[in-house]
Formats: structure tokens, sequence, C-alpha cells
DNA sequence: TATGAATGAGACTTCATTCAT
DNA sequence: TATGAATGAAGTCTCATTCAT
């Protein structure tokens, strides 16, 4: 039978081509959320400017409510991989060292995507499946609270659940609102000012 | 006085029943949003929790926004009477002293309906009328700000714009994720554990 | 009793306020059809326009329909009055002399507000109570064939009914199109040509 | 020729399912403007009428206007199908003779679904899409103009402009009257007497 | 598996009209 | 008689989702 051997190809290629009409939604999705706002964001919309049609849509993901879930997933991933890897390149090192560089990767971490990232923030109601959208947070929240605990001794003595979550809800909120509502406290003169006050702010406080 | 008591009372019947109507329809939209969500809030059942006909609602909201503004600006007010008195009270007294009442009266502050206020931050888009909706947070920033300034003496040499936004950004977020996300941290036990936290933090970074 | 000698006064005065309301609504109406359109004319607009209150509108109209209904007659008797003095003027005349002055007065009788003419013509639905608008042509198509009766020894041999139907509805539309639609047949230069091709098209017709 | 047979005819498939579908809105809107007049189109009614989907009606016309724009320019082309034959079967013939017959098409003319025509000129509105609905009268204007530029040595002289303004204006009014308000006029005995008069206005004037 | 026409509940909003004061 | 707040039916239009092809 001639349709033996182009069985696996086949299936490789239709493989690709869900990895594409996937990537293609996601990123659709991401455009017109930035573009137009979530309210705009129609499936009917999104299949049209992802090239594919709305049953392809719904082919992949069974609502707009976890195609929505997929983009901020992979959004948070994009920004997760920012603050990890700054995690990991200070980990051995002090708090007093460590703090600034964490401070200034939440400050990168928030320049990914920084208008998807407000369009996410401001428009996304959470509901339904988005209502535990913050998860996010908490691996930072783990993460931070781990190197604390290696860092223990470096530190007053305090919770450490309590002072890891001061410490990261106080920058997650920081960096936030300035890359989104006050870009003036990021211009270049400004940028350096900003990081060491976020620093003195954590350190004045874990010390 | 003939004419008087017949038309005064009048017209004040008629702005009486006014009042009533608007006061019915915020109450209402409150209720609904808290009940059901910013989703299901549609005008037609915000009117009908009112006990009023949508008529009457597009009488005095020209729209829906218009009137889930009015609700939002209606919470400001109440949470900013709660801050604005706080620092009415400690205007005179040290940062030292001052910073731990404004702190647990930022909690207070989030203690107004703190359902409502988790709806208004996390299903009301920001779109439209309702995109400036933060701007009642510039309140708090500008009277913290004129606290700082009134007592820059004690204070080491810092920029005070700087200072008000790291100061009230990061106690706005630890105050509204501890009450909104984190009640575990405002357990009779905890709570004046976490005030004590968070004034450290803020008089280890201003002193 | 006191009241006495003010009856007649105070009902005169009512009277001439009643005619002032009136005046006032027609007024407002003609104004609002002109300026926003019929869709946009509601009678509650209608009445802030005319500084009074709905309730009084239907005081003195049943209904919206009744109003423009008013509105129209009025309009109507405006233009009828240049119809019915033209008549009267030309009545002794010959037909090959009164044909043009007719004429002209045609045009003129559409120069009566003629924004408020077309947003009649053209936007006011006929149905109801308007559905007999036409009804004024009448007028004019009756008054006209008296015209020709008393001159029908000028004329050739025709149904007069006929006749007069034809050159009524002719220079009806001619006028009417060429106010409203083709002002460029009525600059100064061109206006005397408009008439005398349309004289030219009545007299041929009926000579 | 495999792919041929099953990929075209599901094209064409759909093709005609849409066709059928935009076939029904219009039919069913004109049937309902008819029926119920203008102010009783609303869309839902008209898509039931259809036996389709509100949601249909608006994937095809993206307003309630747009439809009845449509319906009106498919009423326009039947009628203008008529007078674009009338035309050419006169354009070799003298005015003399053709002027005759081309009144008569005319009034053939008005006589497709003059119910219809009757709303459509006295009912919808002429604001909006709609305003320019008059557009039409312009193809015959054009074309009658030509006829006229063809047949000018057989005409006094004239400006053609203003010649064919005339006459198009004047036979329009004449037919579309006669049609809607004096159907008395188009007895089998009256019809023909009409069409003598208002060849005999057109002749009178042009010749 | 892809397509896209079709669905229909439901959202927002307007406005002629009424009626208590 | 005037006022204007209140009414609520009805209209236009959107959009997540389904399903025949």
């Amino acid at each position: 039978m001639a349709g033996g051997p182009l069985t696996k190809p086949r299936k490789e290629a239709s493989q690709a081509r869900s990895r594409a009409t996937v990537d293609a939604l996601i990123e659709a999705t991401a455009r017109i959320l930035v573009r137009d706002g979530f309210d705009r964001a129609s499936t009917n919309r999104i299949a049209h400017e992802a090239g594919v049609s709305v049953g392809s849509l719904y082919q992949y993901y069974p609502s707009k409510e976890a195609l929505v879930a997929a983009v901020i997933a992979h959004h948070n991933d994009r920004i997760m991989r920012v603050v990890r890897s700054a995690l990991a390149e200070v980990a051995a090192q002090p708090i007093r060292d460590g703090a600034r560089k964490l401070i200034a990767a939440a400050v990168e971490a928030h320049r990914v995507d920084p208008k998807l990232h407000r369009v996410l923030a401001e428009q996304v109601p959470r509901v339904g499946a988005l209502e535990d959208v913050e998860a996010f947070n908490r691996e930072g929240y783990v993460l931070f609270r781990a190197y604390l605990e290696a860092h223990r001794a470096e530190v007053r003595p305090v919770d450490l659940d309590l002072a890891a979550f001061v410490c990261v809800t106080s920058i997650e909120a920081l960096t936030h609102t300035v890359v989104i509502h006050r870009p003036d406290f990021l211009s270049d003169a400004a940028a350096e000012t900003l990081v060491d006050e976020a620093t003195r702010l954590v350190l004045g406080y874990l010390l």
C-alpha cells in the first residue's frame, strides 16, 4: 500500500502543522490583545489574525478562556525565565550583592513585552480559569524564599515566609508600576537610582 | 411664607427621589459586582436589583461604564477617608511613630468592603472611562509626600518624589495583597507582626 | 370674592401662555428637525428645546405624530400662502403671461425654509397620521385647475383634471428638486433660464 | 482530476449557501417592508422572516441600513433594466417616435413592485447610507442626456443638461405619482391618454 | 482535520408616554 | 396646569460556540 511509507512523515508533518497553528494562535491573540484590547479580542478575530478558521481554534483550545490562559502562561514563562536565571546567577552570592541583581532582573523581567503585560494586568478579568493568574508569582516567591533560606545567616532573625512575601510583593509592585505607569523613573539617568532605592528598601528590611 | 412650603418641598421631594434612585443604583451595582461578578453585572440586572427601571438607570448614568465609575469613586472615597484621617492624625508626629500608624491605616482602608475591592481590582477592565482609575492612588501619594516633606529633617537625603513613590507603592501592594489574598497574615496573632514588618520596611528605607 | 375680577385676565393670560407654548413647541420641533434630523427628534429633546416639560408637550399634542403633523401643517400653510397669492395675482391674466409668474412663485414657495422642507420630504415617514401629507398638494391642484377652467378658451381641448395634474406634478417636482438638490440651477444667472424652460414646458403642453 | 470535484464543489456549495442566505434576506426585507412598513422592519423580524438567525443577517450586512440599501439597490436594478432596455430600443429612433416609448417604459418601470416602490419612496428615511439613494436617478438622467445628444439635431437649441433634467424629473414625477397615487389615470381606457399627454409635454418642450 | 456559515442568547441603550406631586 | 422622574417594550448588534461539509 502506498500509504504506509507516508504515514510517519504525514504524522510528523501534521504535528509540525499543529505546533505551527498553536503558535500562530498564541501570537495572534497576544497581538490583538495589545492592538485592540481584551474586549475586542473575539475568537473570530483571533482566528482570522492567526490565519486559521474558528473551527481550528476550537480544535486546539476548548474556549476563549483557555486560549487567553495559554497566552498568559506563555508570557509568564518568558518572565520567569529571566527571574530564574537571575536567581541562579546570584545563588551563591551574599544577599548584600545579590539583592541588587535580583531587583535589576525584576525590572528586566517586566520589560518582556510590557504592552502585553499591561493588558494582561489591566484588562483580563480574573474570572474562571483565569482566577488563578497570580499563581505564577508563587514561583518567584518560592524561589526567593529558598535563596533567603540559603542565606539565612546573613539576615536578621525573621519569619522567612513573611520576609519573602514582603520582599517579593514590594519589588513586584515597584517594578510593575514603574515599567507600566512611570517610565520617567526608568530613563537612562533615573534607572540606576530607582534600582538603588529598591535595593536599599530590601536590604534595610532584611539586614 | 405661603408659596415656600409648597414649592420648596416639592423640589426637595423630587431631589430626594432622585437621590434615592442614585443611591439605590450605586448600592445595587456594588452588591451585584460582589455577588455575581463584573461580567454578569448587566444594566438590566442592576436596575432590577435597584428596584428601578433601566430607563431610570440611564437617566442618571449615560453608560454602564459611568455607573461602574461611580461605584469606584464611591469606594475610593470611603478608602481615602480612612487614609486622610490617619495622615491628619500623624501629621505632627515623627515618622518613626507615624509610619506604623499609617501602615495600620492602610490595612484598615483595605478592609472597607474588601470583596468589592477585590472585584474592582481584578475584574473591572481598565478601559475607556475606567482607564484612569488608579488616579485615586495619586491622592495618597501626594498626601504622603507632603507628610514626608514636613518631616524631611528626619529622613536621610533622598528625592522625595521617589521616596514617596517607593513607600506608597510598596505599602499599597502589601496591604492589598494581604487583605485580598493572604488573610492568614492578618489573623489576630499575625496581624501585628505584619504591620511590624511593613513598618520596618519603610523605616529601614527612609531613615 | 377677590378671584372674580381676576378670572378673565387670568384666562386670557393662560390662553396667551397656551399659544406661546404651542408656538414654542412647533418652532422647537422645526429647529430640531433641521438641526438633528427626524430620528433624533425625541419628544424629550423637543420639549427641552422649547423650554417646557414633556408633560406640557403632551398637554398640547397627544403624540409625537400629532406634533410633527402640526409642523407640517404650519409649513404647508406658509408655502400655500405664497402659491395662493400668486394665483390670485394672475387670476385675470392670460395663461401665456400667468404661467411664468406661477412657476416663479413655485420656486419662491420652495424657498420657504428649504432645509425644513427637505427634512419633511426625505426623513419624515409617511405613516399613520402623516400618511396624508401630500394632501396639501391637492389644494394647489384644485386652485390651478380652477385657473385653467377660467382660461379654458386659451388652451387646446384637454381634460382639465388631467392637464392640471400634469402641470402641477411636473412643476412641483421641478421646483422641489431644483431647490433641494440642484442649487446650481438657481444661481443668479441660471435662475431665469430655469424658469424660462419650465414655462416653455407648461405652455408647450397647454397651448 | 481527483481533487477538483472534491474541493471546488465544497467551495461552490458554501457559496451557494451564502447566496441563498443573502437572497433570503433581501426578499424577506422587501416582503416585510411592504407588509409591515419600514418602522416595523426590525432586524430580528427580518431574520426570522428570512428563516435565518440575526447573526447571519449581520454576517452579510453590517447594519440595518446596509440591508435596506441592498434592497433599494436591487429594486433600482430591476427598474433600470426596464429603462435601459427601452433606451436601447429607441436609440436609433427619432425623438418624435422615441419619446412615447420611453414614457411608456417609465410607466412600466414604476410597475415593478409598486408597493415596494412606494414604501421605499415614502417611508425609508434618507439618512446615513441612504442619503444618496436618489443616485440611481442619475443613471436615467445620464442615459437620457446621451440620447438627446445623439439626436440634438432634432431638438431646438437648448442646454442639454437642463433639458435632460427637466424631462427626466417631470416624467419621473408623473409616472411615479400616477402609479402610486392615481391608479385611476392608468385604467385601461385612461392609460393611453396619460401617455399621450406626457408625450405631448415632452415633445412640446423639446421640439 | 479544517473550514466558515450559522446560531441565538443576551448586552446595551433609546424614547414615547404616563402620572404622582 | 406644569413638571420631570419613571417606565419598560423594543431595537440594534456582538460574539462564543457548534456542526455540516
